[in-house]
Formats: C-alpha cells, structure tokens, sequence
DNA sequence: ATGGTTGCAAACAATTTGCAAATAG
DNA sequence: CTATTTGCAAATTGTTTGCAACCAT
C-alpha cells in the first residue's frame, strides 16, 4: 500500500477523472498481487460499495490498459487476466498445466527467441506479458 | 489430400466412428492450410452439406484435439483457431499486431525457453503450438 | 456548466448443453 | 441391436453497448 499515493498522482496527472469506482478499482488491483479476472476485481470493488457495476469495471480496466498501468493477459481458459503493472518489473508466467500453479518468470527468458524473431524474421517482437505452460515439479511425480 | 487415406485409416484405428460429418470435418481440416475457426470449417462443411450443424463441427474439432490430430490455439481475439496437425512438423506463428499477417515459426526457436524453464525451474514445459506477437518488416516502416 | 463517467438493462459472440431422433459398427 | 453421434433450440459465459442520469473538475 505504500505507492498508493504515487498510483493515484499518476492517474490524476495524465488527466484522468479520479472516480470514486476508480479509485476502489486502482486500489483492488494494486492490493491484489496476481492476475485476476474482471469478475474477482468486480466482487473485491462489491465489498465497498455493492452498486458498482461490471461494465464499470470492464471500462476500467479497458482504460488502465490503455494507460499501461496494467496489463491483460488470455491465459486461454474463458476469462481475460489483468494485472497491475504500475511500478513492478516486466515479467511472465508459467502455469502448470495440472494444478494450474503459477509462478513468475524474469522477463529475460525470452530474449534468445526475440534476438532470432529480430535477425531471422526482420518482425520486431513485442511479448510484454507472456503466458508459457508446462508441468510444476510436484506434478511430475504423480 | 495425398494422405487423407492415411488420416482417416488414423480415426477408424483409434475406433472412432467415421460418420459423414466427422469425415467432412477431417477432410476440410487437412485441406486447410492455416488455422482456422470453427465457423470457418463449419462455413466449408456446409458447402457440401447445409443441415450440418455448428455445434457438431465444435464438437467434432473438440474430439480431435483430444486425439491429438489438431491443435487448439487462442490468438487473443474472440475465437480459438484449429490446425490440422497429424503428419505436419510441430511448429509456432508469429503475428503481426498491425496487420495481423501469420508466418510460421520452427519449433526449436523456443528451445532456449524451454531449456531455463527446466533447469532453473524444474518444471517440464509444453508448448506445442505458440502464438509470438510482433510488427512485421513492412508494417515498421509507417 | 459540461463532458467524462456511471448503473442498468439489453445485446453480443463464441461456445456448450439437453434431448429425442438417426445411424455406424 | 445399441452406444455413439447428430440437429435443433435453448442456455451459458464473458464482454460490450446505448442511454439517461450523475458527478468530478
């Protein structure tokens, strides 16, 4: 909760109107550390006040997109991920295919295959937020 | 269609029923070069047959994935895209965000991810059929 | 004051399901 | 013969939209 400040100023410094909505929006989503769905930020926002809407927070999140302060992930499975990005490291995910843990991935782990999609490709890649799968350790042995 | 016999040999051995359907499903899919929608397959079918129902080319695609004779990938717009992939070279696509031109990609190009992901990680990764995204040689040039 | 923002209800698109009738093996 | 598969229509799910009222600036 520290740079809750500094995540408001900054909305409010790109002209953004601080809504009330927008602001528990902000806040649920920084508070959250992982990737949630509209809905899970929808039921967090709901705790506070229970009349705000789910297109509200759709345009929101649509909005902090835009912004960049956060990302939006398809992990596949029906439901967008969104993430706060604001003030945190790019980085990625590897989802374990069975029991669906996910852990954080350096951002750096893709750097070989950008350098070959550059040279090889001529494509300049952009892979900001990335979702890779496979089978967690504990997983292996079943 | 040099091997559609082989193809279909495939499902009858697996004891699948080859019904009409599933048979003009299979022979669209290998005709197919890219990956497609199910509406795209079932707008294919219908040309031979217009009583087909979308709902049996969702589930037929569903039942081949689960065979392992198709790939089911989500390029992050609305549809999952379906590829025929009995008896073609595993292989990745890299899209371009402005135009949205496909070009394939070898299958090793994510060696290097896979090789972390499981010395450092411990787990075992799994990707048979990636979507890169990027901007294309022509579309950086605007 | 006024243009961005909201809640609501209704629209949407892709996919899934329940079920009785049809059919492959 | 019988378990699987189909067509149809209706349900679901996640997301978007139109619009009048509302409110941050």
């Amino acid at each position: 909760m520290s740079h809750h400040f500094e995540l408001l100023a900054e909305v409010r410094d790109r002209g953004i109107r601080l809504t009330p909505q927008r602001e528990m929006i902000l806040l649920a989503m920084h508070e959250c550390a992982g990737h949630v769905t509209a809905e899970e930020v929808h039921a967090r926002v709901q705790e506070q006040n229970p009349c705000v809407d789910i297109s509200t927070v759709y345009r929101n999140l649509d909005l902090l997109r835009d912004l960049g302060l956060v990302t939006q992930t398809d992990l596949g499975d029906g439901a967008l991920r969104y993430e706060m990005c604001f003030g945190r490291e790019p980085h990625h995910h590897l989802i374990c295919l069975q029991c669906q843990e996910i852990i954080d991935l350096p951002d750096d782990v893709l750097d070989p295959v950008r350098q070959r999609i550059r040279t090889e490709y001529g494509y300049e890649p952009r892979m900001d937020h990335f979702a890779l799968y496979g089978t967690c350790p504990a997983c292996q042995n079943l």
